[in-house]
DNA sequence: AGCAATAAGTTTAAGTTTCAACTAAAGCAC
DNA sequence: GTGCTTTAGTTGAAACTTAAACTTATTGCT
């Protein structure tokens, strides 16, 4: 079934060495990101969140949208949005052209809450991440995760895991 | 204290896509990794440690060199190491020089286990990140990850997210 | 229409990570 | 060398995430 020819398959030095920066540098950014939200109380995860919902014309965004757009299982979604929802950031309601859907809502307090900490958290991406490279390094560096991300979503690869997620044995 | 000037702070809106992108990606580049390790009983961030093991010299760190390389809590690696160790892959040593420290050792038994995965890991890294990359992108992702880490390092963040702690109130 | 297969979300329990408090050993100042 | 501070690592409980089973609704097939 496999079409993988058995290459010695090894990175070569310098692939591994960017390998391990990216992974060293990825962990790095995400502990002192998430540190600085914390501050304010919240998790990058959740932040995630709130700012999809709050760029939408109506602040709202159907669960299974929200949990593609920041690659979290449904489930961890929905717990997650039980928490913002008990804060009262969001609120659950009815999709109306599909009724087993549920759209989270961005709440006044929700909105009000992410305009207030979205320049610290700007801040903090600038601080960490952008006041580190050259502007051009920075454009590239766009251009370069896009392409991974289309990579990895072209190989039918998202697919599998979020098809692994409902499957009885 | 802070020298910060009160600029209007907003990221423009290529280096918003570029952050978005970077986000997004490596969110689904974990997530895919993740999985494949999976397949295999073990967890990303588990195997980063068995990994550092494997290339010392006499396979084997202290704990808080470990925590520093993989960038996890001391509480974190604790617990763990208290998991590998319980599957007898690793095993605790006091620390010779200093009595307060603990060395964590590949037993063979994970030497062993780690060589067996390495392939299909590697190759998971192969297909899921280096495949969708020039050989010149790739360098360029190593250059500019390592740029991250030496800034995020250089500003001493580091310091204070572990210094948080051990921290009483 | 009737029925199997799939999709959207939730639930509960188990597993993992964080948080704060704690023990023990260095290090440092006096 | 006594006492104060810092460092290394652990602990247990709370918080969060994952995994698997489950409910309800939609889709597609005949």
């Amino acid at each position: 079934m496999s079409t993988h020819t058995p290459q010695p398959h090894w990175l070569d030095a310098d692939q591994q060495h960017a390998w391990r920066e990216f992974l060293h540098a990825t962990r790095l950014l995400e502990a002192v990101l998430d540190r600085d939200l914390q501050a304010q109380g919240l998790q990058l995860s959740e932040y995630e969140i709130i700012s999809m919902l709050s760029e939408q014309p109506d602040r709202r965004l159907r669960m299974s949208d929200i949990a593609e757009l920041v690659v979290q299982s449904r489930s961890r979604l929905t717990h997650t949005a039980g928490r913002l929802e008990k804060r009262g950031w969001v609120r659950r309601e009815a999709c109306a052209s599909d009724r087993r859907g549920i759209e989270l809502v961005l709440t006044d307090v929700g909105y009000a809450e992410i305009q207030r900490m979205a320049p610290t958290h700007v801040d903090s991406v600038r601080r960490h991440l952008v006041a580190h490279l050259s502007r051009d390094d920075m454009l590239a560096l766009g251009r370069v995760m896009e392409a991974i991300s289309a990579g990895i979503r072209s190989t039918g690869v998202c697919d599998e895991v979020s098809a692994a997620e409902g499957q009885p044995a």
